[in-house]
DNA sequence: GGAAGGACTGTAAGCGCTTGCATATTGATT
DNA sequence: AATCAATATGCAAGCGCTTACAGTCCTTCC
């Protein structure tokens, strides 16, 4: 059976489309008995409102396009629990899309999204975003996260990850580290090269008390930590200096890497401190708990969906200034090694 | 500036614009000027399509809503996995919405979804889903996942909980455990529910050998779990006889069972072994590593959107049959009491 | 008794796009 | 030179809905 529309309605209630249309919309400018005839018919047929032709008629869709690189995960959910959360505040419905790691995807993405969606929100952390800048719709309100995007005038939220990794390595050192390690994200992503940068400047900060082997480059997954340790350790049985400390770039992959220590029979953080970044919900649940870089991943999203809803209600207030979030130490298990 | 339109640039091409139109979606039947001209005007004036237009005139979204109880956590991102792999496959896109433990809100979701979706792939646990069956569009396809809603011609994905709830029980029993108790799950979730069943019906088979207290009520969470792990040892500070086998109704709850047993200073499996539902990606990293009874979240998802893909592109194909999943015991170190 | 105002209701335009049909335009065919 | 089939283009209807505008019909008030 064919879905009812507004026309079925209004010719089984017998009145004009205008009046079955503000009857349904609860307009008041309705008669009662108008109404109720009109209110019947709708449930007789059951008549339910088409959304996307609602849409197109109001230039409005209440609904906001998040694009993330991945849409699952301990990351990418914690963001969408923020984003969610907010979104259900304001009344936003959420089209999510992942551009699993490719700026094409991205672009796609967007593009389908356009017209179906209010503003975006967009995660896009490859180094070649840039990308993206030319082919977005300048008249869609568009907020960023921990991206580098060119032009989004709508307020951006970013991670100081440079600080981040520099605060890693003073943590390890102060625990007594001195031949650290670091485990990084994809090259081609820029939040892991910034991390990396400042765990490089860091270390280099410290003269010749501390040396540094970044040793490999992962993808950010759980395997990838693994693999990376691994090769790690098999360096280190083919002559190489052993490192005491290992900065890995996400939890994650940190996670990996314990997986790693342990079956090589290593004690973390006795033999090897373990610091990860991001503090994701399940760093605590690690054997031994991870110590990490806390972002506050939920709030990433909250509050980027917050500055978005802003300029969705204030199309030509402010462009929402930058937020800068400063990662914030969080010491566990793994890397406690002074009582 | 305003968002430019199809009528922007068939004027700036000086073509109509039905010819912009072909030119812009490639049909063939096109000039080679005209076409480059309107692809020159699109790009002059950054284009972009009007998706939601483009729907209403084509009666199709490619768009599938994915309604679930969250969009976030474990359980729900490893399901979101799996359909947003298919979804990929099959080019469609994801509006997703989270009812967030209420047939209420689930209704609303979905009467917000109609109209903008093509079909609508489900999860609602409640036991009282079945108002939902009401509400639904008719003529909208529709795939659940673990619900139990009246009416659904086009497939649906179930799990056999109540065999799993045995399946924990009779497995417990073989390492030794007589003494059993159960924290469930919400009593408003029908999963919850079968699951429980489940466990008494194998407790009551095996006689007086056995004996089970279903201790405590959770809400699925981790936070539940250890509440209700502490309730059972408080209980057993106040002379209950000890349960020495838990048989948790989800994984993130046994997590934070075994977090309580960790703080009394109960050793797991030794002296109380567990069992958690669900096999989610935690499980495995838990300390100890959790027992649990698989259903395959990601395949959930998965097969999912492929029963929804499939009767999307035959919509009077034969209704697809329903799929109903057997859970599989995992065992790990929580419940590993004989060698 | 007629004008003014209020409360409803309907007509029709329009949101941005696709597409069936009619209308050129062209080249090939007799 | 006339005919026909392609081929290319435009017109206009239509997707399902909202809403400005223009009535219509009563009251109410001089």
């Amino acid at each position: 059976m064919r879905r009812a529309t507004l026309t079925d309605v209004a010719r089984e209630a017998e009145v004009s489309i205008a009046s079955a249309s503000r009857a349904i919309n609860g307009l008041d400018n309705v008669a009662e008995g108008v109404r109720n005839r009109v209110l019947e018919a709708a449930a007789k047929l059951k008549y339910i409102p088409h959304g996307g032709a609602r849409s197109l008629a109001l230039a409005r869709t209440n609904t906001i396009g998040l694009l993330l690189p991945d849409i699952y995960g301990e990351f990418f959910s914690e963001i969408i629990r923020g984003v969610d959360v907010a979104a259900r505040a304001k009344g936003l419905h959420l089209l999510v899309s992942g551009s699993h790691g490719d700026v094409k995807e991205a672009v796609a993405a967007i593009l389908a999204m356009s017209g179906r969606v209010d503003g975006l929100l967009v995660m896009s952390p490859f180094v070649d975003s840039q990308d993206l800048g030319a082919v977005l719709p300048v008249s869609l309100p568009l907020v960023t996260i921990a991206s580098r995007i060119g032009q989004s005038g709508y307020g951006a939220i970013t991670v100081d990850n440079y600080a981040g990794g520099k605060m890693a390595v003073e943590h390890l050192v102060a625990q007594g580290c001195t031949r650290l390690a670091h485990i990084s994200g994809p090259e081609s992503n820029f939040e892991a090269q910034e991390r990396k940068r400042g765990f490089e400047a860091a270390v280099a900060a410290h003269g010749a008390k501390v040396s540094y082997s970044t040793v490999c480059e992962g993808d950010f997954t759980e395997e990838a930590g693994f693999q990376c340790t691994r090769d790690i350790l098999a360096a280190v049985d083919a002559g190489a200096p052993c490192p005491d400390g290992i900065f890995v770039g996400n939890d994650m992959m940190a996670i990996g890497a314990l997986f790693a220590l342990k079956e090589a029979g290593l004690s973390v953080p006795d033999d090897i401190a373990l610091v990860g970044f991001d503090d994701v919900p399940i760093a605590r649940f690690a054997q031994p708990s991870l110590s990490t870089l806390r972002i506050g991943v939920y709030e990433l999203g909250r509050r980027g969906l917050e500055l978005l809803a802003d300029a969705l209600a204030d199309p030509d207030g402010e462009p929402a200034e930058s937020i800068v979030i400063s990662p914030e130490l969080v010491i566990r298990e793994s890397s406690k090694r002074i009582a």
